[in-house]
DNA sequence: AGCGCACTACGTACGTCGTACGTAACTAGC
DNA sequence: GCTAGTTACGTACGACGTACGTAGTGCGCT
């Protein structure tokens, strides 16, 4: 009987395929790909163990002789929609160029709304995060710092923008899960809201909400934020 | 029967005792308070209702007269853990007012791993939470900005905090949970990236290790992760 | 060539979870 | 005092991750 567990491994080490026994049916890929489409089309709840063998078309147990644990799904998945990060040749222009690769990350959030909740520096290192990190350390070549540095700006603008889409995510997605429409719920919410500001114990929030009239512009407020990370380490 | 659930509701609007019907045993704040010391003590996924229930010495059930939904039991516990958040008078600096907050909620963070997972736009309404919004805007008066602007301060500081804090603990409760040492991770971990860099695939990130040698000072790494992000908001 | 063993495959089972639902006890308002 | 709405809570259902046992397969060794 193979050992099973109970060793420290990282799945990025294990070897794919074994010496002995039979081969393999599947490869890591498919699995990885059929637990992201199960994530993108019906949530990343929906990403179980049993689901994801059905889709791949094997035993639920059968899964465990590819992926140890379910954490280890979860790292597989990271890194296959990794790939889908464009790496050109930088431009010369580091602001410009590390704007695209926010851009980018957030597009690619938008297409998989559940890579921000398994966002964790554990994942750090799986094969296309290296190649993602060496990319940006080839656009930051310009930049006359420090890799330690480079590190911090590259991980500040990482948290910038994951906490962003995942605010825009969760809102959207917790609508979507509700038993009740989004319009009831935003009234009832906002009927609380101006209930408790109206009350007179929130002086400033009372006048903020008075002051902004127009609908906010997410977009505007996101590249204001991405130029103010990027101004806090251009050399004065 | 009592009408259960699809009713859209804010947990604060609802009131803590309905008119009719014995009169509840424990309150809201009890349950709160069970709740955040189950996650303090063996983490947040041993909050469970079943676990809750027991701690406050109740049948499972009997929890749902108090809270709607899980969900809900999350708000609450929020909620609690923001009563901590100190409201000093401001000092008229609003830097080192908001270094301070940023300081605290960190500490808070500490104090309650679990809460950075729970963070989210939608809890941002609750009682101490309007409370502690009222506070950071009374400590930023003194900035010359639109409202607009301060809440994007207010929620680049806190998402920045967040983000810090959630890497940290994350790690931490990461290796509590695994079946094997931190050591043997690590020393695993090491020699797997090692050895990626080592293939020549990465020249920046060799560089980079080469060039680390000492240990990075998070707190350092953290404090100059404040001062750029109110660097950003500071009228040049 | 053929043996043995490491591997794959997968069904069963255990203990967990959130919570829908039914029932009994209780009390405030008419 | 009646009754309707609440509280309390046991039971039950369909998920979940995964430990474990067993059967079958084919590589690497002798």
């Amino acid at each position: 009987m193979a050992v099973r567990g109970a060793e420290p491994e990282v799945i990025w080490a294990r070897p794919e395929r074994a010496g002995r026994g039979p081969k393999p049916a599947f490869t890591r890929a498919d699995i990885a790909a059929v637990a992201v489409r199960i994530a993108d089309a019906e949530g990343l709840d929906a990403v179980s163990m049993r689901h994801v063998a059905a889709g791949v078309g094997c035993g639920t147990m059968s899964l465990y002789n590819y992926v140890p644990r379910k954490e280890d799904l979860y790292e597989l998945m990271v890194d296959a929609v990794s790939s889908e990060h464009e790496l050109w040749e930088p431009t010369g222009d580091w602001r410009a160029d590390m704007m695209r690769v926010a851009e980018q990350t957030r597009e690619l959030m938008r297409r998989h709304p559940w890579v921000p909740r398994l966002m964790s520096p554990v994942y750090g290192f799986s094969p296309n995060a290296l190649r993602y990190l060496e990319h940006c350390l080839a656009c930051l070549d310009p930049l006359d710092a420090s890799y330690g540095t480079k590190f911090e700006l590259i991980a500040m603008l990482n948290g910038v923008v994951t906490t962003y889409v995942r605010n825009e995510i969760d809102s959207a997605e917790r609508v979507r899960n509700l038993p009740w429409s989004q319009e009831r719920e935003q009234a009832v919410r906002i009927a609380y809201l101006g209930g408790q500001v109206a009350s007179g114990a929130y002086p400033r929030m009372a006048e903020a909400f008075a002051e902004d009239a127009g609908p906010i512009d997410m977009e505007a407020v996101f590249r204001r934020a991405l130029e103010r990370v990027l101004d806090g380490f251009a050399p004065s």
